[in-house]
DNA sequence: TAAATTCTGAGACTCATTATCAATAAGGAG
DNA sequence: CTCCTTATTGATAATGAGTCTCAGAATTTA
């Protein structure tokens, strides 16, 4: 269908109303494929015209996770980053200690290998994070 | 030799003093092999009678983890946890996000796959995070 | 022993995130 | 379309892990 809305489906699914405020935080999410943290995002909405306070954009990240439209990414460093998972498969992050520049990467061995630990426990896996924290080639020649 | 001490080992290399303070510090993060926060540590110690302050701790910490004396775990959740790295091999973790319970696994073919991706991207690996979010046998028998 | 330097402890502070609550807006009933 | 109920918002206070400050205590060096 062409009215296909992950915003709008997440919304009642969750028993929540659709406000222009959380539109504009979903829309500033999809505006690129950055991994910002939650000040940077409620900058860039307040810089593309549009203002919602700081607690409704912490809010509105909440219910996103949660219906899985975004993904929150802990770098150690004190504040989550956030990317949007639109037409994105599953990956994980390189992250240059040095820059803080963040890559992506997959390997389905290192997938299927994680599948296999967990069967082998008898647990079943949730979710997983896998970050390889290193000193990107621009960083290293410098 | 039989006097190998990798606490004072430490304090020497960057030029610190060996304090009682630092020794009931190192001493309580070697009692387990559990995974800590700072917040327990520090109540652990005052429980074996001996009695530092927090940022005491937390600073002592600073020090371990900076020497590889032991090692810091971020599970996302804001706190920290420390756990001693003696006579113990590389490995990574398995948390169960109903209980708690961490546990640890190692697999030779995701370290050698890791390497991989890295050399195929020139760059340098600093550290790696892996944990594996699951629900354990326990919990998902309840 | 004295002087110089490092440590410690108590509490103030930081900073990302969460909670509070009065004012505002959405959505349904009529 | 208007009223009414209920959810949402924004401003700001609160939280909590961790860090910083600084005066007094302890250690090392001279």
């Amino acid at each position: 269908m062409a009215n296909y809305d992950p915003l709008k489906q997440a919304l009642k699914k969750e028993g929540l109303r659709y406000t222009i405020q959380r539109q504009s935080v979903w829309d500033e999410l999809c505006a690129t494929d950055d991994h910002r943290d939650a000040e940077e995002i409620y900058m860039d909405i307040r810089q593309s015209g549009s203002d919602v306070s700081r607690a409704t954009v912490y809010r509105t990240i909440d219910v996103l996770v949660k219906n899985k439209l975004i993904r929150k990414l802990d770098l150690g460093d004190g504040r989550a980053r956030y990317e949007h998972k639109i037409d994105t498969a599953h990956h994980d992050h390189l992250i240059c200690v040095q820059c803080g520049k963040i890559e992506e990467f997959m390997d389905d061995l290192i997938e299927s290998r994680q599948d296999a630990i967990i069967k082998k426990h008898g647990y079943k896996l949730i979710r997983h994070i896998h970050q390889l924290f290193i000193i990107c080639d621009e960083c290293s020649t410098k």
